[in-house]
DNA sequence: ACACGCTGATAGAGCGCTCTCCCGCGTGCT
DNA sequence: AGCACGCGGGAGAGCGCTCTATCAGCGTGT
């Protein structure tokens, strides 16, 4: 009965079936499939009938068994390397931030020539990055992307010590023999910081990333390098989680301890737009009381008003070039690690 | 030479040589390994011993091409029916609106307990398209997630064609025996429309959504129908795409006509965002000269300032339902089309 | 005339796993 | 004692594909 019904589900056909059509050998199917060598036009064609007429599609899982390819590749998005408390928040929070959509586009940027699809897999906790792992290691994914914030995050490490083939979304905090993408960090923070005192502005305080993010660091550094050099060596400064709601409590704080400050430089735009809020909840004006520039020029750095001034990071771009790394190790493997570096640019809007 | 370099990269282990490890055979250790069948305790501890000694992991491909299933999920980003201009602009756009992250988010929760990865998928484009069908036939994954807005999107049709389980967020807009999620979109608008109403506004105009994203339209007509309901049955109303840049426009374009309006239904808070911020360049007070009312309770409702009123779609819910019900597909085949329909929820915040 | 390369096609050996049979053994019932 | 039966374990047949080794056929050089 179920026979009966349903008589689209009968067995895909398999290359034996076409091969049985066509009148040829399963490899001379396999080889048209697959285009490689010579083969006789006329057998060509014929074979391309065989394979619409069966409707024959190609199994993923036989062909990845001999060939030891999965034409998957992974997407892992890291954390640090204790638990998280509220683990669903905390996911939430990581995917809605702009940065998270920013690195999808720019990888499918560079996986669609190759018709390569992404697997997205969270390494948060313990438990998953066992998970994701271990998934890994079962070849469903020929090698992993790596968002990697923290920079006590194992996962680098232990994708390494598994052979996974692997780059990073920012530099390895500890130095190991990986490929990467990252900005140069502290050059764009300097540009913030050139680009505040060049405004006049001489009470600046930052609000920084988490001090365990390797790029929050370099940001802080960058600018408060900078900032030293134009004689202001000493910066009130706080420290929010790169969201919304922490850079407006880190300005809550700024704003207690120093009312008089009339420049933020943030770390991301997200918590720039915090501030930005908090400033106006206050009734300062941005930028003319105050002066505001974020880091990123994400979507959330035109999302607002006043626009804020802001450092890009070419995210998109960023994120492509990583894909293709991967890919191009992926291709000839035993070569050593390349890592781009990107520089940042400063732009001007309306906050500053 | 390459041999000797490289004594960690050998030929992994497999189920083979951990029989002959354990002393049993293969089947043995494949029973142990997938806990079926009483296995004496013995040799299963000494089976796990063996495993842990050889560093065995099973080869996913091998396990996929005889069990039939692949382990991973397809999460189908799906666009219109024809094709995009500038693809790489859309793509940004759709993975940086906040409904994206909230949507992957959801998944994972629901697909994490059944240790399943989400593969990402975005046919936008006729060939992407091709690309994504070819690759769910091929067996790589065992169903489809489908993210469809456009009515005209051809995906959800041509998966159940194909016989790929799969799961809609957003009812079908034929009417396709296929399960879905959705909300009740025509009540959240209602919702918003009363609320309007009971503010004391009475020339409210509405930003909508494209025609062809059947949310939109039912926001539209649900907000219309509950508007005609006070009395008001012609409201001012403009189209844009959901994103914040569009939104801004139509509140321009609105703005123009209609001057004195003194509240603004829009059919998300990304464009609810955008009317904000051209309000305010305006001149004009939110919520005191004209009172705005989002939908989707996203984050971008407490972006900026004033907080948004909105309607609550609680869209991680949503999409974790999604991911149970194609579990639950796939679990017990051959029953019929599931469909949950979430209820909007009014939250009142400052905008209004 | 023969050896020789070259092209185009085939046969068949796996890839690593699951799963259906089947078998031997201990147990309880007649 | 004989027998059916449940249980733990093994043997081996594939799953659908790729790819190497092999071979037939056909000029070509000497």
């Amino acid at each position: 009965m179920s026979e009966a019904l349903r008589p689209a589900a009968q067995r895909p056909a398999t290359l034996e079936d076409v091969a049985r059509v066509a009148g040829v050998s399963r490899a001379t199917v396999s080889r048209v499939i697959n285009g490689i060598r010579n083969v006789d036009p006329a057998i060509q064609e014929s074979v391309r009938r065989a394979v619409a007429s069966t409707g024959y599609v190609p199994n993923g899982a036989a062909r990845s068994l001999v060939t030891r390819r999965a034409g998957a590749l992974a997407l892992v998005v890291s954390g640090s390397g204790t638990d998280e408390r509220d683990e669903e928040a905390t996911r939430t929070q990581v995917f809605t931030d702009p940065f998270f959509g920013r690195v999808v586009s720019g990888v499918f940027t560079g996986l669609r020539p190759h018709g390569v699809h992404p697997v997205l897999m969270l390494a948060d906790a313990p438990g998953a990055r066992e998970q994701a792992l271990s998934y890994l290691k079962q070849g469903n994914a020929d090698g992993a992307m790596v968002v990697s914030t923290h920079a006590d995050d194992p996962m680098p490490g232990l994708l390494l010590a598994a052979g996974v083939p692997t780059v990073l979304f920012g530099r390895p905090a500890a130095p190991l023999p990986v490929s990467c993408v990252d900005l140069a960090n502290r050059d764009g923070a300097r540009l913030a910081a050139d680009h505040l005192h060049a405004r006049g502005r001489r009470r600046v305080a930052t609000i920084a990333g988490p001090p365990a993010v390797r790029a929050a660091r370099d940001r802080l550094d960058g600018f408060h390098e900078a900032m030293a050099r134009h004689g202001m060596p000493y910066l009130p400064h706080a420290e929010a989680d790169f969201t919304q709601a922490g850079g407006e409590r880190a300005m809550a704080r700024l704003l207690v301890e120093h009312p008089d400050l009339d420049g933020v430089f943030a770390a991301n735009d997200l918590m720039a737009q915090g501030a930005v809020a908090v400033l106006r909840d206050h009734g300062l004006r941005v930028p003319e009381d105050v002066a505001v520039v974020g880091f990123d020029d994400s979507s959330a750095a035109t999302a607002g008003r006043p626009l804020l001034t802001t450092v890009r990071q070419p995210v998109e771009e960023m994120a492509a070039e990583m894909a293709r790394i991967l890919l191009d190790v992926l291709a000839r493997p035993g070569r050593g690690a390349t890592s781009v570096i990107f520089e940042p640019e400063l732009v001007v809007r309306r906050s500053s």
